[in-house]
DNA sequence: CCCGCTTGTAACCGAAAGATTACATTAATA
DNA sequence: TATTAATGTAATCTTTCGGTTACAAGCGGG
């Protein structure tokens, strides 16, 4: 079962559980992962401004794997509209390819 | 399916062929999220540095769900010694709740 | 009750992010 | 080939991050 990520504080309650899952307090974490503590309180408290890296160093050091839904006709009435010259064909190609296109 | 994100580099590229699929600009699907074009471009391409807020926003923009793999049990191997007074049945509590405790 | 550990904050500071504007370079179309 | 849009970068400036140090609040054990 997977759990949808939102949020920066979705990601730093999802920290905060796995850590203490483990047992280990924020001082502890926050050096394996070599942030400071303070890093890490803000980040379980939401903070929307930690940078990517971190975070995933974080959550690596957590052995949580982060993951996309290969959703690719999730919302086929978004924006699709908007093409007229630059390239539909680009357009068809990418889709029919999937995600690892260019 | 489910596909990994283990560096920013990966979330990146996610980012980008989600944006071409839509036939979206950097400067168009950048507006939309509320971000420059150069931060745009330079996500893409792998900054580490970039803003969970802002990252999230962007996927949300391009209704992409992120997920964890529930994996609770994932490496039993890892760490869970150093726990001796501050609360073992805590650990267990939390094991056995999973994710959203506290 | 007191003590020790963990957690939540605060102030200060150097480093980096992110916006803006502008200019190459690439790519696609006529 | 010429032209136009999209993309990759650069310089500058303001804001914010993230580290450090220090202290208060919360909790459990002796």
């Amino acid at each position: 079962m997977d759990i949808p990520l939102n949020t920066p504080l979705d990601i730093g309650l999802l920290i905060k559980s796995r850590r203490k899952a483990r047992g280990l307090g924020q001082a502890e974490l926050a050096e394996k992962v070599g942030v400071s503590r303070r890093w890490l309180n803000q980040v379980e408290s939401g903070k929307p401004g930690a940078s990517m890296g971190l975070v995933l160093r974080t959550l690596a050091v957590l052995d949580t794997q982060l993951l996309v839904s290969d959703n690719r006709q999730q919302r086929p009435d978004v924006d699709i509209p908007p093409i007229l010259g630059p390239g539909i064909d680009l357009i068809i190609d990418d889709l029919s390819n999937g995600q690892d296109n260019e």
